[in-house]
DNA sequence: GATGAATGAGAATTCATTCAT
DNA sequence: GATGAATGAATTCTCATTCAT
């Protein structure tokens, strides 16, 4: 191989990919695409097979750098609750911090050009942040509950706490406290 | 006049709808909807003047039908956890019973193509539901929180007992307690 | 026959047409025809077999009625001049009243859709304009020339005339007088 | 760049537009002008972002075309008849050459779909013939007049006269004659 | 490797016309 | 006779993907 496929560009692709997909869902041409990573039209499959692998990539990539945000700074030693604080507050954090990331991964989640394999991979990818679970879980009266009921249950509510973000910045501080309230209150303990 | 505009036919294009909806998201072409409602493909824009209106009326027909099952032998003088599971329970057997509705109701909801003013209308769709709602809002520890957030948070938990109960059926009964413990256990009381 | 069709519908169909066709050209729909009309889209068809027929008879009746016009108050007995221009005024008054109607013809004259054979019974109906004109021909330089085309000469110039008219109605009387200066010395006398 | 954008299949699309506007109106469907001009249907939207752009450029290219066709070999020192002569000849010759881009010429001034900024343009390309009837008209007995409508008034009579010579090819020589007779006996000269 | 022109299968509409009421 | 719902072919335009340069 004389040239290399660029990492700058399959970025520069992903990049772009995040902000149309955010703004026009899974319908976003591969064409503007493209232009909004400067490269050209055909450029994309080079890096790409195919849209749907694009996109099944982009939800794995975002996956992954939201756990990996999630577990920044994880003090494995602290109390359950602090532990799951911690998640809570960093994923908040995240979501806050890049609205177009997860306007993007929400788009996605719900498209069914997303494989269950991509969608194995995006919890794999969190298995970290499940771990941190599992002993508040082991403790609480829903114990009997699949891990996975309760991780996609804290997914859920803190969708709903950045949206409510997204509407309404200056509530930020207080969503976040709600949300983490409900689940920890639900949680039961 | 010739023929009124058929209800029946009207109704073949929103069931339709929602299972293409259901199966291919939003970009279900209307050509398909037109065929799985047993008309022609003109046809369906005598009854809806573009897809985007189609889509937007199945949205609020989706929301208005599920308002409506949830609040079915609802009692206002219960009390308020009485009434809280009251919803919740509805809410889930609904979904649990029209699982392609629920689906299309998802993609619908995070479509960019579902306008505010039909998003404000499945809301008012909704207003019993939130009524309902008031008094154990009023009590507990959120109650400074908007109740817009505390019902948004229900439908979250609510989206992710349906998706665990579709993957699980066996597990319907255990996810709905589960999903129900949360939130009532979140409120705090 | 228990009810003959109505010749009142069909002049709105016809009025109707004109507006349309004037606006959008040839390409206005016949259902947008039949509502200018006040009549259902489908009774259209009991007045005429079909879009083609509806716009030759427009053509026609439009060409009589300008015919018709021009001819009112014509007398056979002036000079050769007074002649011309009596029917250049007439024509130049009418296309001025009814820029619609003028609008529509031209439209309709361009079209393909108007069979050689509407366009003949067109020239039937100027029939009188043409043998008002037949002196002054064979007296010019231009006696030589088949009548048709001095007929055609006097059209495309009142259409223009009639279009700066419409554009900037105060010349009106300028462009009157201009248009007819230009035919009138063209002939030479 | 991996292919410009070929100049070729630009003009090959524009005469295959010309033909069939020509034969069937501004109604000619893209698709079929793209099979004239052998690309595929896609391709046409590739030179031309919608059929309204091809139909304005290809308004445009005939007036500049007709236009430059009509400065050819213009002596600016010649006769003021003998200029008006030449701008007349060139016309009549350029229609009676090309009778199909003149009839798509003629199509197109009628349609609503060209656009006042590409009429506005149309007339920039003719500022040399425009220029050259300056003076003739000034000295005559409608200096008064707008310029705009003596052109305009030129050009329906080239019109006329080349409609004619259409239907009869044998006339063209006698009919160049007359019209050009009506236009500058017109002037009064 | 990079480019972007070329492709043609859809996609959403539109519309003349028919026919059951 | 009048109505307008129903039809489906035709129309414009989009888009993922290929491939010559």
């Amino acid at each position: 191989m004389a040239r290399p496929l660029s990492e700058a560009k399959r970025q520069a692709i992903l990049a772009s990919a995040t902000r149309l997909v955010a703004a026009m869902g899974i319908g976003a041409p591969t064409a503007k695409i493209a232009q909004g990573a400067e490269i050209a039209e055909g450029t994309l499959f080079k890096y790409f097979a195919n849209k749907d692998e694009l996109l099944n990539q982009l939800y794995l990539t975002l996956k992954t750098e939201l756990g990996g945000s999630i577990m920044q700074g994880f003090a494995p030693d602290a109390s359950i609750r602090e532990r799951a604080w911690h998640i809570w507050s960093h994923w908040i954090d995240w979501g806050a911090k890049y609205p177009v990331k997860r306007k993007a991964m929400r788009q996605l989640g719900v498209s069914e050009r997303i494989t269950p394999a991509s969608r194995q991979a995006g919890h794999a990818a969190f298995r970290d942040v499940s771990a941190a679970f599992e002993q508040a879980h082991a403790l609480g009266p829903l114990r009997d509950q699949p891990m996975a009921f309760l991780s996609a249950a804290f997914e859920a509510l803190a969708e709903t706490t950045l949206e409510f973000t997204a509407r309404d910045p200056d509530g930020r501080e207080a969503y976040k406290q709600a949300g983490f309230q409900i689940f920890w209150g639900g949680l039961g303990s």
